[in-house]
DNA sequence: AATACCACTATCTTTTAGGATACTACAGAC
DNA sequence: GTCTGTAGTATCCTAAAAGATAGTGGTATT
């Protein structure tokens, strides 16, 4: 019973890097808990990302129901995309993340 | 000065993700979290790794300062890998991530 | 002495992520 | 009616991650 547990777990851990880890999602997804945004303030807000990679990424998050995407129906040039309320619950998980990062920071440096 | 400190931000976020990103990082953490272990003894947790990813992983880790590896001086045949003290402040953030990732599976179906 | 387990290393190949670059279709401002 | 900005697509390319497979040198086991 404990080894099987522990194998659940060790899936979730994997699960969850699978959504939030790679070069982007987790710094998109922390941009996006700060407010919705558009396409383009998505883009400079990531710096060197490329349209190609955000778009991917995006489409991803979507599909895993943890952004959403709304357009302007009369315009296309207005898309905006935010956390929906599964992807709210992150929150404190990438707050957890930004200062166990800091911390360790130090710790390399210290 | 907002969007400076949503830059650091975004930077520990993708530091972070970097350490216990990739396939296979986060679930050596977990499985560490758990108990010290043997080499082949992860390697069976882990299940479907190759020698030569875990060992890379592990050296990575150890760089990293998170995990420590011990050979008995008298034989080659007893190593053990432990989370270090630094590596155990991790353990928070792994339930976090833990505990989410199964949120997330059951709305995901729900 | 033979077998089996431990902790790896070596080599080769495939897969995947993601960058570089260029382009499109539309809208609004001037 | 040109120019700028928005929200992407399309194509090609590279580097890195990781799988497959085999082998090594030691130890303990019987």
């Amino acid at each position: 019973m404990k080894s099987k547990q522990k194998q659940i777990q060790l899936r979730d851990v994997q699960d969850v890097i699978d959504i939030i880890g790679g070069r982007w999602r987790g710094a998109i997804l922390a941009s996006l808990c700060d407010k919705e945004k558009r396409f383009n303030e998505l883009k400079r807000d990531l710096g060197s990302i490329t349209p190609r990679t955000l778009t991917k990424e995006l489409k991803y998050l979507e599909l895993n129901r943890l952004v959403s995407r709304e357009a302007d129906t009369t315009s296309a040039v207005s898309v905006v995309y935010s956390l929906t309320k599964h992807g709210k619950t992150l929150e404190p998980l990438i707050e957890s993340i930004v200062s166990w990062g800091q911390k360790h920071r130090k710790n390399l440096m210290g």
